[in-house]
DNA sequence: AGTCCACAGGAAGGGCAGGCGA
DNA sequence: TCGCCTGCCCTTCCTGTGGACT
């Protein structure tokens, strides 16, 4: 009774509060698609030229789309070929584009998924499991055939697709379009490993990449312009303090430009405000929100570590607990025999370490730089990535999840 | 100039789980 | 259900290496 009380409390407070921060929350996600995009004149009207064929009949050439996350590559994407499908609509030539983003979990986890998820996107539902790898093929050939018209398949994040279950299948869907009678298929790879291509089957990558567009960084500028247009449409009038837009666009710039981030700044600072019901987002608030998104990565990355790399992100812990100066790989494989023997745990040999270490690196969590210590060898150079609170925090999920 | 440390990191292969066709 | 294949994790063995020290 106590607490929904509370609750009921916490809702009315939120209702009758008197300056409220958001008019509409959605505009600062990634899902959203603006009418207008800003900074990418020169890559919409490139790829719109490409695909403008498509308007009389013709079949595009096949597109392939690179550039760093955040770079607007799935926005423009989405929002060129929304506007291709209207306007076919009002002619003669029909298109349909079927968008497939390839790091979705249960869609692009084998070939047969993802057939089965471009048949239902065609129209046609077909069981989860059961059926035979050649009978799903038909039935998307058939779903493709079944009127004339072109088809645009846009594969987002096709790196993922390729990883998880090679490039044949990129091969058979280049090679489809010899067999079809009425419709004409295009494909749209998307994807911010720049090194990508490379691995791919001489055949797949001339006929996927027939045509490239490359999307630069937005500099801070640009980030500044996008945010600004943005939170008009988010915020109340006078909500946002001058400073944040410019402290978010700043912070991105960083990064690597990715306007991703920018927003996710400025929409969490907005949160942050908005739960200390103050009434204005001010500069501090945007520095909590970059603290609020460390922090969540942080925890998240860390609770989804394997136990093994668990254990040896808890020896480096230690490990900077007990000194300053920097830790060694062979210090934290001395450590880490040691807690092995501790909770149990069958350890790994020091090779295998070296590539944990590794992948520690690339989470962000540490800092591991390969370094010459002359006479005292050659070996990783560890730092933590960590300010107080988080490893305090990091620390106690570790605790938890390998101590029983 | 040569030595030598403390590893990095490549290559090959073992063992195992999971998927697949027969 | 069984054998086969594949991918993943890991081990073993190995060669390579930047720079302080002699």
């Amino acid at each position: 009774m106590e607490s929904q009380k509370t609750i009921k409390h916490i809702f009315q407070e939120y209702i009758s509060k008197s300056t409220p921060i958001f008019k509409n929350r959605e505009v600062l996600t990634s899902e959203f698609i603006p009418e207008t995009i800003q900074h990418r004149n020169k890559e919409i009207n490139t790829i719109a030229s490409i695909l403008a064929p498509s308007l009389k009949g013709g079949r595009p050439s096949n597109i392939f789309i690179y550039g760093l996350t955040g770079t607007g590559k799935t926005l423009v994407s989405k929002h060129i070929t929304d506007e291709l499908e209207k306007i076919s609509k009002q002619g003669n030539y029909p298109i349909k584009v079927l968008y497939v983003n390839c790091k979705m979990k249960k869609i692009s986890d084998t070939e047969y998924r993802l057939m089965a998820e471009l048949c239902r996107l065609l129209g046609y539902e077909l069981p989860a499991t059961g059926l035979p790898t050649d009978y799903i093929y038909q039935t998307f050939f058939n779903a493709l055939d079944s009127e004339k018209r072109i088809v645009i398949i846009i594969l987002d994040e096709i790196d993922a697709l390729v990883e998880k279950i090679g490039d044949e299948f990129l091969y058979n869907l280049t090679r489809i379009n010899q067999e079809l009678k009425n419709s004409k298929i295009s494909i749209i790879g998307i994807t911010n490993d720049l090194h990508f291509i490379e691995i791919l089957d001489p055949r797949v990558k001339s006929s996927l990449r027939e045509e490239e567009v490359l999307f630069f960084p937005y500099n801070a500028t640009q980030l500044h312009d996008i945010l600004k247009h943005r939170s008009y449409y988010a915020f109340y009038d006078n909500v946002l303090s001058d400073e944040v837009i410019p402290k978010c666009a700043a912070l991105a710039a960083q990064e690597h430009g990715d306007a991703r981030r920018a927003l996710d700044l400025l929409r969490v600072a907005g949160e942050i405000a908005e739960r200390m019901n103050d009434d204005k987002v001010t500069e501090k608030h945007v520095d909590l929100a970059q603290e609020k998104i460390d922090y969540d990565r942080v925890i998240e990355s860390t609770k989804s570590l394997p136990k093994q790399t668990k254990v040896v992100l808890w020896s480096i812990l230690e490990l900077s607990n007990e000194k300053n100066d920097d830790i060694q790989t062979g210090e934290v494989y001395d450590i880490y025999q040691r807690k092995c023997k501790e909770i149990g745990l069958f350890p790994l040999t020091q090779r295998r370490i070296s590539d944990l270490i590794s992948e520690l690196d690339m989470t962000g969590i540490i800092n591991a730089k390969v370094t010459s210590l002359g006479r005292y060898g050659r070996t990783r150079v560890i730092m933590l990535n960590l300010n107080e609170s988080v490893k305090e925090k990091v620390k106690a999920i570790l605790n938890e999840s390998l101590v029983i």
